[in-house]
DNA sequence: TTAAGAAAGGGGACTTTGTCTCACTTTACT
DNA sequence: AGTAAAGTGAGACAAAGTCCCCTTTCTTAA
């Protein structure tokens, strides 16, 4: 787990401006597991300064990413944020909306790319692998719900 | 490649109320391979039909997606729909936009999705796989552009 | 240490646009 | 032919994201 002093650092040596708010945005979403949106960034940064403005969550996150410290997820309507840049597949639930990283199949995804890579004319930068379905908790309320309709 | 007819027949099966705008707007999803936009495919829906509405494309493709004909894949703007149902990868040019099926590697995300679903408690109901890159077409014209920067 | 300039934050309104709704007309199916 | 469903046309709507302007703060260099 990253620290803040150590975030803080690696911004300043990234020539990223330092400030409080960008410290804790970034905080947010490093520390975070389960990608946030930037509305739930914004919830979250809040509690720590709450004059925060969404256009600050916005402008900080863009400059997150071009420093390569995050990655943007877009989801249909809002986007999600990402601190791990490795190749690595999401599980989305369906039910709630969480989105987590997949313990393994890293190396899997790679070998994907690899593949995709030797017999297409394609120039590959990135990927996307997510995974839905129902995460135990709404797989668990589901269940109770159709077992018993009433 | 589907027919008309054959495609027309496929719906009635399903007890779809076959009108010209709905075998038009389902031939569009079906004979494209390059996973339209709503937008696009409203486009291409109007060379034969040009009072069609958005609306009647909107809850067509609702109808058509319901009915196990088209999904739908959500991108950041706008949604595109894709008629080719079974687990693969897209490769998604960010540079204009184009998406299209990947042509091997069906399999690898077929594996993927098990080696996940042994190792969670997650219960998988779909996937998406995107390559994110240059095309062909893009790659030459990004070339070109920086090989002689003015 | 401090002052100046540049950059970032706050507040809030605004834009954009994908998607959907409604009322009315037309059409497909039995 | 009757009826339920689909299409049309216009517009509503929501919400993500952007912009502007003014205030505050960070950085730097003397």
């Amino acid at each position: 787990m990253t620290t803040q002093n150590e975030l803080g650092a690696q911004l300043k040596t990234l020539g990223i401006r330092l400030t409080p708010q960008r410290l804790a945005i970034a905080e947010v979403v490093v520390n975070s597991g389960d990608h946030p949106s930037v509305k739930q960034i914004f919830g979250r940064v809040k509690e720590f300064f709450p004059y925060v403005t969404l256009a600050t969550v916005y402008s900080t996150l863009t400059v997150l990413e071009q420093a390569g410290i995050v990655r943007e997820l877009p989801f249909q309507k809002q986007s999600r944020y990402d601190a791990n840049l490795s190749p690595h597949a999401n599980l989305v639930c369906v039910g709630c909306g969480s989105v987590h990283d997949a313990d393994v199949g890293q190396e899997m995804v790679a070998d994907l790319r690899q593949r995709l890579e030797a017999t297409s004319e394609f120039r590959f930068t990135s990927q996307r692998v997510d995974f839905y379905g129902w995460c135990p908790n709404c797989a668990n309320r589901r269940n109770h719900q159709t077992d018993s309709p009433n």
